[in-house]
DNA sequence: AGGTTGCATCGAAGAACGTCAATACAGGCC
DNA sequence: GGCCTGTATTGACGTTCTTCGATGCAACCT
């Protein structure tokens, strides 16, 4: 039930995924990557489902308390969970008849970095 | 032709927005917030024109040199730009014949504090 | 004024997305 | 085994997004 994350920013042995977005311009190929992590973060059911997670104590939560935070129907909480697990940013295991998710802050660190990095010279406010 | 973002991430007065992702989990309306910014940056294209927008030296730069960095037809860049900008993430000035576009580093900044930020105790990685 | 160039807006077409009801699957319990 | 509960998958529908060609507007140039 794991291993379904697309191999975002170059998770493998360098430091930092790529260039920050203020220092160079990206190449389509960072820039599709790169996409398809915000396009995740993009939808406000799927930030609030990761933040829970996220910000759980223990580091795991139950889909049986997910479900019911939202008044949304099942197979939809269970959609955005799958898009979140294929982004890189949560996994999951099934422990007898609940399954339970946490976060992996890998790829969030990543995306905030690229984001707050230094800008150039001469940009204005 | 400014005045066109919406108010995200509460810029006014206090520093930072609004938790971080980690921190404690969302209530809807912010997420919902939080979630058009992280869409503004979901697509490779809109990725792509920030970052050469960003990252140059002057701060500035003519949307006559956009466009043919794209192989997109002129109205497509013209409306990317236009989200991001609707997004609060960059601005643009007419003068004379050209439109500059710079970034607005804020809201930039913003999101990546916010995805950042320190986890709680027991997150597994 | 008339023509030309640079950029924005409009309207339409196709693809992608979010949502649901129905169904399938997995595991516990009797 | 058979039933029940929790979660994932399927298939469909309406909405939103990305893209384009056509058109409109602004500013320069003769």
């Amino acid at each position: 039930m794991s291993k379904q994350e697309l191999e975002v920013l170059g998770q493998g042995t360098d430091g930092g995924c790529c260039q920050a977005l203020a220092t160079a311009p990206l190449d389509e190929g960072q820039a599709t990557e790169l996409a398809k992590a915000f396009k995740a973060l993009g939808d406000p059911v799927r930030l609030r489902l990761l933040s829970m997670i996220a910000s759980r104590e223990g580091g795991e939560v139950c889909v049986c308390e997910l479900t019911p935070a939202f008044e949304l129907s099942q197979p939809t909480i269970s959609h955005h969970l799958k898009l979140l697990r294929q982004a890189g940013l949560i996994d999951c295991e099934r422990r007898g008849t609940w399954v339970y998710y946490w976060a992996l802050p890998g790829v969030l660190d990543r995306l905030g970095a690229f984001l707050t990095a230094p800008q150039p010279a001469g940009a204005t406010a």
